[in-house]
Formats: structure tokens, sequence, C-alpha cells
DNA sequence: TAGTCGACTACACGTACGTATAGGACCGTC
DNA sequence: GACGGTCCTATACGTACGTGTAGTCGACTA
């Protein structure tokens, strides 16, 4: 957050970052927005011109944010590939935002969805980690972390937490890194399904 | 799909299916709906009342159909704990409905994913697999497979295919399914994340 | 052959929402 | 101290969409 975020303007987009993420975009109208931030709808034309254009604002911002979160992260030492669970309020909506903002289908999230796939993939190389398809990996990974962003309400339900809680997202973090640090179950059914898909495949 | 499905009625719901699945509820119309069924916007009132309705009437199927899959899947001896990919169109479209149900907003959709979640976790027991957090574990997995559902465009996008194939899917689920049987990376990362994580546990 | 019932269409109604316009309050500058 | 610009509100307009109503057509039944 920079400096004289207290101007309507600045309660405008956070107004709107906040219910964009918990609703969607058209769920959400010009007006709830105007009367979470405490102004009159026309401000928000006024300063945005147009819903479309709050949410352009609102994505540029986002994902600007996001990427400075990355450079301080980056200029601590520690190499975060994306996939590693965070616990900063802050970024956590961001990375949600990004998140509903694909499937809200924002041209600017769908383009950051392909950057952060090149970067793991970059990521993947230069740790030299060897994978049968480092892209197709890469994806799904994108994918999944996006999952666990879009659907954190849901998880948090389901443990019987309350949904936004620390409580809850670290048991989530921690779970998603537990699978990532392990394979999941003995071999006996994931072999199964390999040679399932290893017959679909060939069948094709 | 059971029999005599060529009804309007059927043609009905299997279009909400489809344009609620690529669309999500709100930015599908009741005349958006009529219009790829091939019936006049006043039917679908008539067969399911309004728009949530019919909402509800195609929840209930998909869920039930999914349902059925699943005993399918269990009459053949294999045990399918949901988390193994498949490649049957018509249950990847609904697995993709349920994902989309879900951030909808649909609450038949949020009992589906604790119910999924029950599953899961049953699974890891009666499998003997020891987990820290076998809840917590089997949440996370419920929505990194949702998000792999949801976002699936965005994958195949990424990966330069066209979404929708079977290339793409296939390519998507092996990478997905690479990820379940093999730990992420060397540990070196991953143990700097558990120790960040820790670290923050501890602070907590 | 008259009557009932379900399937289906056409059309009108109400409303919520995005957008447009007009105008007021405040502030700096010449 | 008049002027221009920016921030902001109030209100009106157009429209898309969910819903309600009236009515047609065809099939089945007595």
């Amino acid at each position: 957050m920079s400096t004289e975020d207290f101007t309507a303007r600045a309660r405008i987009r956070e107004a709107a970052i906040k219910l964009f993420t918990e609703r969607g975009m058209e769920k959400t109208s010009i007006l709830d927005i105007a009367k979470e931030a405490g102004v009159s709808g026309g401000l928000i034309r006024h300063h945005f011109g147009s819903k479309d254009g709050l949410r352009e604002a609102c994505d540029a911002y986002v994902f600007d944010e996001l990427v400075k979160f990355k450079e301080e992260v980056l200029a601590k030492g520690a190499a975060n590939p994306g996939f590693v669970p965070t616990f900063d309020a802050r970024q956590l909506l961001y990375r949600r935002y990004l998140g509903r903002a694909m499937i809200d289908g924002s041209e600017a999230a769908a383009a950051q969805f392909v950057e952060i796939v090149d970067e793991t993939e970059r990521y993947f190389r230069e740790q030299g980690i060897d994978l049968p398809d480092p892209r197709g990996v890469a994806a799904a990974l994108a994918a999944m972390t996006g999952g666990l962003m879009i659907l954190q309400d849901h998880v948090a339900r389901a443990l019987g937490e309350e949904p936004g809680t620390n409580e809850a997202m670290l048991r989530m973090s921690a779970a998603a890194g537990h699978l990532f640090m392990n394979p999941l179950a003995t071999t006996e059914v994931l072999e199964k399904a390999r040679e399932a898909l290893a017959a679909y495949q060939r069948k094709e």
C-alpha cells in the first residue's frame, strides 16, 4: 500500500478489490462499492470512467502490488517459486483477487496466469528440477494454488473453522505444503491410476 | 445420461449446465439458455419455476450423475478417492460444473464439497495413509482438484493447447498426477518454507 | 365430440443497475 | 476577487433481464 491511501479514490479501489474478491464482478454493483467506500456512485464514474475501468484499475494495482511483494521476498534472498504458502493478509487478499479475476474473465488476470507459469517453469529449470513435462506441471501447479485461494472459504467450512481466519489459512497452507512435500499415499492406487492413464493415452 | 433425454426439459437442463459451467450463473441469462436449447424463455419458467429453480435442478442432476459415476467406478473394483484424474468428457463437465457452482455460491455445491472431503478423509483412514492432519489434507486436495477443473482453460492456454481438447486435459491430468505421485523439488526450498511456516506458527 | 391437462409461445411489467448530465463545494492561481 | 479545475452529489435515462399473464396447440379421456 502506497502513501496517502485514504483518498476517496483509494477507498473506492480498496472497496472494489474487497467486494470483487468476495462476490465476483457480476454480483457486485457500483452502488455496493460506493456504499462500502462511503461515497456516491457518481464519484466512481468520475474517477474510473466505468465499471470496467474500475476493474482494470484494480487489476493493475493488485498485480503491481504482487510484483512488489515478490521483489521484496527476492530481496530477502528467499527464492519463492509461487507455490510456497504466505501468511501476509494483504498478499493473501491479492492472490485471491487474482484467482477470482481469472474466473471472471479478466484478460489481465489471464496474462498474469501465463506469467506465473513462465516463472515457475523457469524456476524448475534454474533449480535443476527434472520433470517429464515442466510446463505442464507448472501450469497444473498454478491452477492448484489458484484453487486453494478461490475455494478457501469452502476449505475453512469443511474444517470447521471460520472462513478468513488465521487458523483456517494456516491449516490449509500446512496441508498444501505437506502435499507438495510428500507423495500422496502408497504407490498402489496411484500406480493403478497411472496405468489407466497410460492405457488411455495409447488408445487415443 | 438417462433415457428419453431429448425432451425440451432435458435440453434446457443440458443447455443450462453447459452455460452455467462456461460463464457462471450471473453471466448467463434465461434467454441465453432458451436460445441454446431452442425453446422460448417462458418454457423454462414453466418447467423450473424460476432461474434459481433451474439452478437447483441442475445441481441435483449433476450431483446425482456424479454419484452414479462413482458407483460405476467402485463396481469395477477401482477405489477412486476423487483426486485421480478421469477422462470421461461428461464426468469432466460435471466436475467442472461442481467447481463453478461452488464459486457461484450454490449451497448444494458447498454441501458437496464437504462430502468430498469426508469421503477423502475416510479413504485415507481405510488405506492406512498416515497424515499429520488428514482432514486438512483432504480439504486442500479437494480445493486443488477444484482449481484444476475451474481453471482448466487457463491451463490449456498457458500450454498452447486449445481449451477443452483432449490433449489439454490429458497433459493437465498427467501433470497433476505427477505432482501427487512425487514430492516437488529437492528438499532445500521446501525445507525453508517449512521453517518459515513453523516460525509463524510459533509466533501466533 | 366435448373437455381437461400439459407443453409451449408471445408479450407485457417491474426493477435493478450501468451510464449520463447538471450542478455545488472547495482550492489554487492570476 | 474572478476564474478554472478537481472532487463530489443528486438525479434522470436507457436497457437488460427475471418474472407474471394470457393464450394457442395437441393429446388423451369419457
